[in-house]
DNA sequence: AGCTTTCCTTGACTTAAGTCAAAAAGGGGG
DNA sequence: CCCCCTTTTTGACTTAAGTCAAGGAAAGCT
């Protein structure tokens, strides 16, 4: 792996490190690859370390006793996963699923608890990943509590549009199975809001990509609670 | 303030410090006392530091446009509140609120990045918290999506007993209204809840007092998923 | 291209849980 | 101990969103 360094160095969540600390974490770690579908690790397994997403998808999730899934979040590159076992428990509180081929790099627990013990820089970094990551689950909290599906889908459509830096066209990474799971539905139901929303003119879907017709109508409807005013 | 080092000693949280870090933390923090119904703070106001429980309820929660309230977490004695914006962004991601008569520590935000920069074991025991609160996150998460109010009422009242120690008495700490709230109900649904769990001979109930009767049909009301087996 | 599999959509039906309204408990303070 | 105020319960009604089932559209493989 000739330029994992590199790549370490892209990721925000290494970023200001020096570069003998990269070396640090290079000598600690091991690059995995995963193909679509193959599992990372599955709830209540003991937890060895965490992982870094290099490339790929990984969607971390739960079931149900029924089966349904519900997805708690989807990590791109440059995301640590599985990080919150390290510092709390053993287990791992969920399950993780590559959903495209992946490369993950895998850094071992003990190693990683040391490098950030040594390097209080690292620990406010990691500090600050595990707050946003509280964050996106205080509105994920949120939403599904207290805005219905179309709301939600709105919400998520806008988020997209921020997080991509496009003013009116989305391009979805997941499948709309998928989101539905992320957005705490099922596909009936999200393909419903979809037609709802193209409908009403707000949006206009071709396959995963979705341009905005009306930005104020989405923010409205993303605004508004349970039963729409 | 003549026994605030003794207190703060009785925080897991600051559990491991030597006496001159407690000497440190005492010198840069306030005491602050919030009468039932006072406002900790805002959903959206700039962050200058955080506050630790020193005795009484701190609900953290968030309001729907039309008014609905969800509290995403009840914070009791020894616990930090508003730690999540001193490491990432700089304002509140919810609202805070006294529901009884309180003494909160407030720590300002520089002064505790300085600490945790300084003292590594600090920064560790502070991983581990906000590990702790992602994986009680995840379980929201998991609820609100994958359980119906039933289910998620008896998960609940198991997670009081393992928490109150008890086999078959639990004492609820909030009104029933603010358990709907957490729950991500309304205080209507959460009473049928409790009267059909009470019909079903599952659970008895005294005002805030419940007696569980049934632990193995508990537990498969809080396993099961929206629609029982 | 053609075949197979997976993904998405649509229709008809069911139901958990919300709303509104009003009555019944419960809990201090005077 | 009684009154006022908040909390909780109950009843009747409505509805968002789930289930089941079937058809269509894409996507991947050889």
């Amino acid at each position: 792996m000739k330029n994992k360094v590199s790549t370490l160095s892209r990721i925000p969540f290494f970023s200001d490190l020096t570069q003998d600390q990269f070396g640090e974490i290079e000598k600690i770690s091991v690059l995995r690859t995963f193909d679509k579908g193959e599992v990372v690790f599955f709830e209540g397994d003991d937890s060895t370390g965490l992982f870094v997403v290099l490339d790929g998808l990984v969607k971390v999730f739960k079931f149900s006793a029924e089966g349904k899934e519900q997805i708690l979040h989807v990590f791109g590159p440059g995301e640590p996963v599985g990080e919150v076992s390290v510092f709390s428990g053993q287990q791992f509180p969920a399950n993780a699923e590559a959903i495209a081929k992946s490369k993950l790099l895998f850094v071992p627990r003990a190693a990683f608890v040391d490098l950030i013990a040594a390097h209080p820089p690292i620990a406010l970094n990691m500090l600050a990943v595990l707050s946003k990551r509280l964050r996106q689950f205080a509105v994920q909290v949120e939403h599904l509590s207290l805005k219905d599906v179309p709301g939600r889908l709105a919400a998520y459509l806008l988020y997209l549009a921020d997080e991509q830096g496009k003013e009116d066209r989305v391009s979805l990474n997941i499948s709309k199975g998928q989101l539905a799971s992320l957005l705490g539905t099922v596909p009936e139901t999200l393909s419903r809001a979809f037609a709802r929303m193209a409908n009403n003119k707000l949006i206009e879907v071709k396959a995963r990509s979705i341009r905005l017709l009306d930005r104020v109508g989405l923010e409205e409807l993303a605004e508004s609670g349970k039963h729409g005013e």
